[in-house]
DNA sequence: GTAGTTTGCTACTTAGCGTTACAAACCCCC
DNA sequence: GGGGGTTTGTAACGCTAAGTAGCAAACTAC
C-alpha cells in the first residue's frame, strides 16, 4: 500500500485536476483536453497526460478525457471514492455558508453534524441539518465515523475543539480560524489562508 | 526586477511561512525557530533557513527568528508590504463572514467596498462597511485602486462579475464560487477549494 | 566558563519537472 | 472512403529544485 504511494507532487496535481473537472462538470461540459486542464491549473499539458497515463489510458486521442469517468478514476487513484463524514464546528456566518454550499458535498464529503454553543443557534436549521450543542459531540463521534473536523469557530476556542477532536480519534482537522493549532504528529491540520494565497498571486503580478 | 524574480517554490514557501508567523504572532509568540516553523509547515528546517538566509541574516543563532521583523522582511521580499485594496462581491453568509473576519486585514488587504444586488442587503452594515449596490462598482473601481476582486457570489453570476472585474482592469480574482471562470491570460484566478485540499490530506492519511 | 541550542553555509545527491519529439488513434468534412 | 486536423500516450534528455549531511559561529542559560 505505502509502496505505490503517490509522490506529493502527483497527489497535489491530481487533486487540482479533480477541482477543475468538478467545476467543468458543473458547467455542463462532458469532455476536456489536457490543454484545457492546463489553462485552468497552470500545469504543463504533457505533465498532465503523464500523470494520468501512469495509471491507465483514460483519454481518447483526438478528443480528450471524458469528465465523469476521469473524476471517478482520479478518485480511485486517490483512494477517496465514496462518502466521508465530516463534522462542522461553528454555526456563525461561515459555518452556515459552508453547510449550505455544496463545496464539500461535490467531492464526497458529507456534513453529518454541525455544532455550536450559542443558545440562539442550537436547534436551528442550517441546510438539511439541525445545529446541535457542542456537548453532544462526544456521543456523535463515537457513533458516526467522523474522518474530518472543520473548525469555523473563533480562534480563541479553536485549540479546545481541536483537542476534543484529537481525543475522539479524528486525524484530519480543517481550520478556518486564525489560531495556530498544536496537535499530535499523526494528526493533520490544514489551515485555510486565502490572504496568503492572494499574497502569492500578488507577488507574481507585481514582478 | 523580473531578473531576481523568485522561483515558484520559494515564493510559495515564503507565503506559507508568513501564514504561520502571522498566526504565531496572534498567539502572543515573539520568536520562533526554523524547527518550529517546520513543524507547522512541513517544510524541512534546512530548507527554511536556506530560503531566508538567501536574503539576509534575519535570525539570531541559538535563539531563532524574531517574528515581527521576519514578517516584515518576508513582506519586503514578496514586495507586498503596505495595504492593498480589495473589493468583495456578495454579502450573503460567506461575504459577511469574510468582511467581519480579519483574515485579509492581517495580511495587508483592506476590503474597500462590498457589493450585492439583493435589496434587503444593500445599505446594510457589514463590519465597518455598508453594502453597496453592484451597479456602483464601475464608479468605485475607477476611483479606488482595486487590486483584487473577491467573489462570494452564486456560481451562476460569477462569470459576469469576473467579466466586469476584467473590464475595470482588475488582474487578480479570488473565486469562492464553484464556477469555472474564463478570463484573459493576464488575469489570475484563484479558486477556493477546501474540499480538494481535504482530499489531498485524506489521501496521505489513508495510505 | 561550559553545555546546549540554533543559525548560516557548503557540498553532494536525488528526482521531479519542463521540453521536445513523434507515432497512434480519433473526429469531421468532403 | 479518404484526407486533414486534433489529441493522447510515451520516450529521451537536461536542468533545477529540494532533501541530506555536516560543521563552524553565535547566542542563551546555568
Amino acid at each position: 500500500m505505502a509502496s505505490d504511494r503517490l509522490t506529493l507532487g502527483v497527489a497535489a496535481r491530481l487533486s487540482r485536476y479533480l477541482q477543475v473537472l468538478t467545476q467543468a462538470r458543473k458547467m455542463g461540459k462532458s469532455s476536456i483536453s489536457s490543454q484545457a486542464i492546463s489553462e485552468y491549473t497552470g500545469v504543463n499539458p504533457t505533465q498532465i497526460r503523464r500523470d494520468l497515463s501512469g495509471f491507465g489510458k483514460f483519454g481518447k486521442r483526438g478528443v480528450g478525457y471524458d469528465i465523469d469517468s476521469l473524476i471517478e478514476q482520479i478518485r480511485k487513484i486517490l483512494r477517496t471514492s465514496g462518502t466521508h463524514n465530516i463534522a462542522l464546528f461553528g454555526a456563525g456566518n461561515l459555518g452556515q455558508a459552508i453547510a449550505s454550499s455544496s463545496v464539500f458535498g461535490d467531492h464526497g464529503f458529507q456534513i453529518s453534524a454541525i455544532f455550536d454553543v450559542a443558545p440562539n443557534r442550537v436547534g436551528q436549521k442550517v441546510g438539511d441539518l439541525t445545529v446541535r450543542h457542542y456537548d453532544e459531540f462526544a456521543g456523535v463521534a463515537a457513533n458516526d465515523g467522523i474522518m474530518v473536523g472543520v473548525l469555523a469557530v473563533p480562534g480563541e476556542v479553536a485549540q479546545q475543539v481541536a483537542d476534543d477532536l484529537v481525543a475522539s480519534g479524528v486525524k484530519i482537522v480543517f481550520n478556518y480560524s486564525d489560531a495556530l493549532l498544536s496537535v499530535p504528529s499523526d494528526v493533520t491540520v490544514h489551515t485555510s489562508s486565502p490572504a496568503v494565497e492572494l499574497l502569492y498571486a500578488l507577488y507574481f503580478y507585481l514582478s
